[in-house]
DNA sequence: CATTGGCACTCCGGGGAATCGAGTGCCAGA
DNA sequence: TCTGGCACTCGATTCCCCGGAGTGCCAATG
C-alpha cells in the first residue's frame, strides 16, 4: 500500500513543519518518525506528492513544505480532533464559570481561546435573533419625544429615541406600554417583531406607529450581529519572519469587524467546525493565514461564531480541539442562563 | 548666543531623526537646515549636548540620536503645537459630525486619531460621573424581582436586578418609581447618588432600600470608567525594526485596558495636553514608546481621556496638534448633546 | 515493481575578510 | 569663538568561500 504510506509521509511533513518551522527533508523525516523505509523511498513519495500539489519546495534542493492543498488533505483525512486533557477541560470550566454576564462570557472566551491556541481569537456576540424580549419600556423625555427601551433575555438593551407628532398624556403612555408589552414580552425576537408590527397599520400616523417602527427597527438591528471581541493580538509577535506580508494585513483585518465576520464564515453553516486554509478564504492579502471557526450558542443550532485565526502553518488538531471545546462549553453556559 | 544655537541644533536633530529614522551627523545637519555655521561648530555643540544628556550616539562615531531627556526638552521648549490646516479641520468635522450616539462618537474618534497620527489611538469612554440622570425605571420581572434601569444623559444605560423580600403591588411600584425619579432625575450622577441614598435609612429592610442600594451601586459602578476603544494597531507594522522589544509589549498592553488607562494618565490632571516620553511612563517594557494624551469631555473640566501611543521617535508637534484638535471637537460635540 | 544504496549536483546559509564611508574628536590657526 | 584639516573608529555592505542538507536519477536487489 504505497498510497497509504504517502499519506503518512504527508502527515509527517505537516507535523514536522509545524513543529520546526523549517522545510523538512527526507532524511530527518525517517529519523523523527518511525516509518520503516529508507530516505530514498520517502523521496520518491515526496516527488509524487509534489506532482499532485500537496507539497512544494521553497528552492531547488531544499526540504519540502506543505501547500494549502496539503494542509487541506491533512485536516480532512489525516487528523482527528484530539480530545482535550482533563486538566484543560477543568481550566476551561473554571475560567468560564466565573463569568457574570454575556459580555463577560464573551470576553473570557476570547482570552481563553487566545491562551489555549496561542493565536488570535475572535468571538462574535450571540445574535439577538434567538433571544426573547423581556420588557419594553416607554419613557417620555420631552413632550413629543419618547425613549423606547428594549430589554432582552440576554441582558442586552437596545434603545431608540422617537419623535411623535401629538403630545401624549400619561394615561395614553401607560396604555401604549401595556399594549406593546402584551404583544412582545416573552416572545423570541423575530416573533415579537411580527407581533408588534401587527399592532399598527402601515398608513397609521399615530404615536403607536412611530413607537412600533422604532421597536421593529431595534429588534432587527443588525449592529449587535456585528459585535465582535478580539484577543491575543500579541501572539502575532511570534510570527517573526514574513512580517509585512502576513502580520500587517491581519492587524488591519482585526479592526475591520466586517472582515472578521466574513472570515469566521457565514452563520448559516451551523455549528460545524470549519477550517479555512490560506487562499481558500475571501481575502488575498490573508492568503497565508488560516481560520478555524465554529458556530455556538444555546439550543441545537449555533447562532454566533467563534474561532481563531493564525498562520497556515499552525497546529490544526490542537486549534480545532480548543475551538470546539470552548464553543461547547460556552453553548452549555448560555443554555443554562 | 551659543546657548540658543545649541537648542536649535537639538531641535534640528530631533526633526531629522524623526524624519529619517537614522542617527544624524553634523554634516547633513548643516546641509538640511540653514544654520549658518560649519559642521565643526555643530560638532562642538553636539558634544556639549551629549554631555548634558540630551543626545547620545548608538555607537562610537555614529551620528547622534535624541535621548528621552532630549525629546522632553524638545517638547517643552522647542516646539509649538502647530495648528491644523483648514482641510484637516474640515475632515475632523465631517467625520465626527456623522456620529449617531456616544459609542459611535468614541469609535469614530479612535479611527480618526489613528488615521491622523498614523499611530495607535486610545479613547476612554466618558465617565458617568459628570453626566446626569435622565430617568430611572423600575420593572417587575417576577413577583419579588425588580429590574432597575438607570438611563443617563449620555445615552448610557445601566441595569441591575434586585430581589425584594415582600411582593410589591403595582401601586407601590408606581409610587416608588415616582419617588426615586423625583430625587434623581436631572441631577448629576454624584448628587443623584446622595439624594437617592437619603431616601432609605440604612437599617431599612423594605423594597425601597433594596432598590436604593442597587441604584447607588449602578451609579458608582466604575466599569464604564474602564471602557476603552483602541484603533490603528495596524500602524504598529510600521515599526519595522526593534520588533520584539517594542511592538510585543505594546500589543500586550493594548489588550489590558487597565494598563492603557494608566498610560493615558490620571483623569485628575484635567484637560491639559500631556506628553509622556519613554521611561517617564510607569512601565519599563514600554520604555521606547511615548504617549500623547489629553482630557476631554463636555463642560470645562475634562472627564475622560484620549490620546495616542507610539514610538518615542514620533512627530510630537503633529501628534499633539491632532490629539488636541480631536479632543476639542469631541468635547464640543458632547456639549451640544 | 517497489525499494534501496550510491552518486553527482544544487543551492542556501553562515563565517570571514576586505572595503567603504559617514562621522567623530582634536588641534592649530584665524 | 569659530573654522578647516586630519587621523581614526567602527558599523554596514559586499564578496567569497565552503559546508551541509537535500535532491534527482540510476542501477541493483528482493
Amino acid at each position: 500500500m504505497q498510497e497509504e504510506r504517502r499519506l503518512a509521509v504527508l502527515r509527517a511533513i505537516v507535523e514536522d513543519y509545524v513543529a520546526t518551522e523549517e522545510p523538512v527533508g527526507s532524511k530527518s523525516l525517517v529519523e523523527r518518525h518511525g516509518l520503516g523505509v529508507s530516505p530514498a523511498t520517502v523521496r520518491n513519495d515526496m516527488a509524487a506528492l509534489e506532482d499532485e500539489g500537496y507539497i512544494t519546495q521553497p528552492h531547488t534542493s531544499a526540504g519540502r513544505v506543505p501547500t494549502d492543498k496539503g494542509y487541506r488533505l491533512f485536516v480532512d483525512r489525516l487528523t482527528t480532533v484530539k480530545p482535550m486533557s482533563a486538566a484543560e477541560k477543568r481550566a476551561i470550566a473554571t475560567i468560564l464559570d466565573g463569568a457574570v454576564d454575556l459580555d463577560d462570557v464573551v470576553n473570557r472566551s476570547v482570552r481563553l481561546l487566545a491562551q489555549l491556541t496561542r493565536q488570535v481569537a475572535v468571538v462574535q456576540y450571540p445574535t439577538l435573533s434567538r433571544s426573547t424580549v423581556r420588557h419594553v419600556e416607554l419613557i417620555a423625555v420631552a413632550p413629543t419625544r419618547l425613549l423606547v427601551v428594549l430589554i432582552l433575555s440576554t441582558g442586552r438593551v437596545e434603545q431608540r429615541v422617537v419623535e411623535v407628532t401629538d403630545e401624549l398624556t400619561e394615561e395614553q403612555l401607560v396604555e401604549l406600554r401595556a399594549i406593546v408589552n402584551r404583544a412582545a414580552t416573552g416572545e423570541i425576537i423575530a416573533d415579537a417583531a411580527t407581533a408588534v408590527r401587527a399592532l399598527a397599520p402601515a398608513d397609521d400616523e399615530t404615536a403607536t406607529s412611530a413607537v412600533v417602527e422604532a421597536l421593529v427597527e431595534a429588534m432587527s438591528d443588525h449592529r449587535s450581529d456585528e459585535r465582535i471581541a478580539v484577543g491575543g493580538a500579541a501572539n502575532l509577535a511570534r510570527y517573526g519572519d514574513s512580517f509585512d506580508s502576513a502580520v500587517r494585513p491581519l492587524l488591519e483585518a482585526l479592526e475591520e469587524h466586517v472582515i472578521l465576520l466574513k472570515l469566521l464564515g457565514e452563520a448559516t453553516t451551523g455549528d460545524m467546525l470549519t477550517v479555512r486554509i490560506g487562499h481558500e478564504g475571501p481575502y488575498q492579502e490573508l492568503s497565508s493565514t488560516s481560520v478555524v471557526a465554529t458556530g455556538y450558542g444555546p439550543g441545537d443550532e449555533g447562532f454566533a461564531r467563534l474561532g481563531i485565526v493564525g498562520p497556515t502553518r499552525m497546529d490544526y488538531p490542537g486549534s480545532m480541539a480548543s475551538v470546539r471545546a470552548v464553543a461547547r462549553y460556552v453553548s452549555r453556559l448560555l443554555d443554562e442562563a
